[in-house]
DNA sequence: AGTCATTAAAAGTATGACCATTTGCTTCGG
DNA sequence: CCGAAGCAAATGGTCATACTTTTAATGACT
């Protein structure tokens, strides 16, 4: 998602750090150290910096350096914030966080779909419902996963909402990360399954309110089953 | 909320030129063009190009120059880019995104809050609530919209999820919005008060699904009345 | 016409100097 | 002894310039 040249590298170093903690809140760097650190010119440093500050992650601040602001500051919705914390220590808060806007915005992204889908998306929808019941008696997880995503991010982007369509990318990530991570049985169940094709059986006849209730039973559902597995 | 030295300036006058579509997807800026524009060094231009790309806004390749990448692309969660669009020309597209995703948010956010809210929280969502209804009788619409999105502000708080509680500051953007941009009438609807006062209630009560659905009818009567007015 | 080498344009990086601001300390006066 | 004024050092902010790397475009040679 996020390769660029040096300033990249020194990204990819800091912000994952911050973000799990490893790098606490309130401690102080220092250009000059950073420089040294990762043997880079000032303006590498600067550029990173920039980058770190406008995820909300660090302030700077003359005579005193910059300084890692408090969690509450940060910027939970930038993608690549999300990303890092999937990745690391507090990946759990993260897919809870996540799930829970799942819950929230699915149901409503999926009603939306069946008044604005296009006969394209109604129609890959389907296709891909069937997919996945295939794939998931296969016990194809890596299939499974690559058109369980795409249902999401289709409905998603069906719905008409730009930020709605946006939070595609973040579903897939919370999906891979659960198969990744073996929190998947190794054959989905029948009945998440059947409910995708509700899901997509609703929204092409059009019918909203069977497509909010068919995609709320499938994010609940997979919101209690991740509360299940983390403990 | 973004006012940090000459990048700052850059951004200030780069960002809402793109994100209003004055500057157009695919445009092409080159450094030393803003060097000069701006009457800058490079290491500011640089900077300034570097938010906007973690906001993929633009997207910066050698041997071509900086390119506004296309709508589809940009980070439309981004709080600074929120507001740059709000202040300018896609402020309707813009309010009807942020209406569905409240639409989406709040209700859950609410029944949340209900199981998860603190004592002080209770209280002051009890407090508010107060306000608001004299406040709103007495017509008085500034204080009456400090109130207003204190309280979802709270609301989202109190819901215990991080991602709901950064919605706070884009809820106030928008309610700020209507009242600056008169789409308010001169005394607040009682009924919508109302709403406020019963989820206050439910949720100092503890009851979820009261919470959740006065909060939807707030928030659905403020989506109508938004596509109402958008006319 | 197609392929490969050449060239030039633009971003990327480095360096060193200087500026501006903030904080802490020191000194002076009461 | 205390407080205020002012001084000094530390640190980020900005600048100018030169060098490096990538890559689109051009043109020559098959």
């Amino acid at each position: 998602m996020d390769i660029q040249g040096l300033p990249g590298r020194l990204l990819a170093d800091l912000g994952p750090a911050i973000a799990s903690g490893e790098i606490a809140e309130g401690a102080v760097l220092r250009i000059e150290e950073l420089e040294e650190r990762f043997d880079v010119s000032r303006t590498v440093v600067r550029e990173a910096v920039r980058m770190l500050e406008s995820m909300q992650l660090v302030a700077s601040r003359r005579r005193v350096g910059i300084t890692v602001r408090p969690r509450s500051d940060w910027d939970v919705f930038n993608p690549t914030l999300i990303a890092w914390r999937l990745a690391g220590a507090d990946r759990p808060a993260q897919l809870r966080s996540l799930g829970s806007l799942r819950v929230a915005v699915e149901p409503a992204a999926a009603g939306l779909a069946a008044v604005h889908a296009d006969d394209d998306q109604r129609r890959r929808l389907g296709a891909l419902a069937t997919e996945m019941t295939m794939t998931g008696r296969a016990g194809d997880l890596d299939a499974f996963l690559r058109h369980d995503a795409d249902f999401h991010a289709t409905v998603l982007q069906a719905s008409g909402n730009e930020m709605f369509a946006h939070l595609g990318a973040t579903v897939e990530a919370v999906l891979r990360g659960r198969t990744e991570h073996h929190l998947m049985p190794h054959h989905p169940e029948e009945y998440a399954v059947q409910l995708h094709r509700e899901v997509a059986e609703a929204i092409t006849t059009g019918d909203a309110t069977a497509a909010e209730r068919a995609m709320r039973a499938i994010v609940t559902g997979a919101l209690e089953e991740l509360d299940a597995v983390l403990d």
